[in-house]
DNA sequence: AACTATTTATAAGA
DNA sequence: TTCTTATAAATAGTT
């Protein structure tokens, strides 16, 4: 969307990557805002900077822990076709995260340059 | 970006949230690959449908643990420039996460139909 | 699912 | 980083 048609590859000056992802992040925050509150749904999008600095985007409803209490919600049908694949990794992402981090630990005692952006969803844009 | 600009407010048509979502989740979720292959970052984006479905998008190095590890990785500047009302946010958010959900006991025995996109940030688009 | 008129995002340049 | 502008890309309403 712009003057060339750019070239899906990791851009190679590191000057060019700040750039384009300080313009990006903005577009696919703003897309994601959008789409929470068009179709009234959940979203949460984070990204990390590439010097690592990591923005939030979590609409009204959707922190964290509502979302992966979303995971609980379960129908019989839904169990039926699940994906086992899609599953498994799933499992061993949140099993590892168990495992291995103290969360409240580490948030309690710790910090960094968080962006957190609130969606109200209720206001127009 | 259509035949008519769009007022950012729920849609009043359930059918219409459907069809906007179904192709606004395929734009974002592009938007989302493209930005973490450009600008070689760690990017995660989930959402849920209408109906409840949930999409999680994670980049090849960005599994969640990893994510929530990053937060773990201070540096004393970093810490001196914090702002708490982001960190306070986040803090509730994991804390309750922690205290309320036993992530690994309903992964363990539940399932949902969970779509899951990998990227592979070294395959072109 | 496809089509296209339009709006929107953005790459390059200033 | 911020603004501008030419152009590519996304998408709203339609078929």
């Amino acid at each position: 969307m712009g003057r060339v048609k750019l070239k899906i590859k990791k851009l190679e000056s590191i000057s060019n990557r700040h750039v384009t992802y300080s313009k990006r992040k903005s577009g696919i925050i703003k897309k994601a805002k959008e789409l929470s509150i068009l179709c009234d749904i959940d979203i949460i999008l984070l990204m990390f900077s590439p010097t690592g600095k990591p923005t939030l985007l979590q609409g009204e409803r959707s922190n964290i822990e509502e979302v992966i209490a979303k995971f609980a919600q379960l129908s019989p049908q839904e169990r039926a076709k699940r994906k086992m694949e899609s599953l498994e990794a799933l499992k061993k992402t949140f099993k590892k995260l168990d495992h291995d981090v103290k969360i409240q630990d580490f948030l309690g005692s710790s910090s960094q340059t968080m962006e957190v952006q609130f969606l109200h969803r209720h206001h127009y844009v």
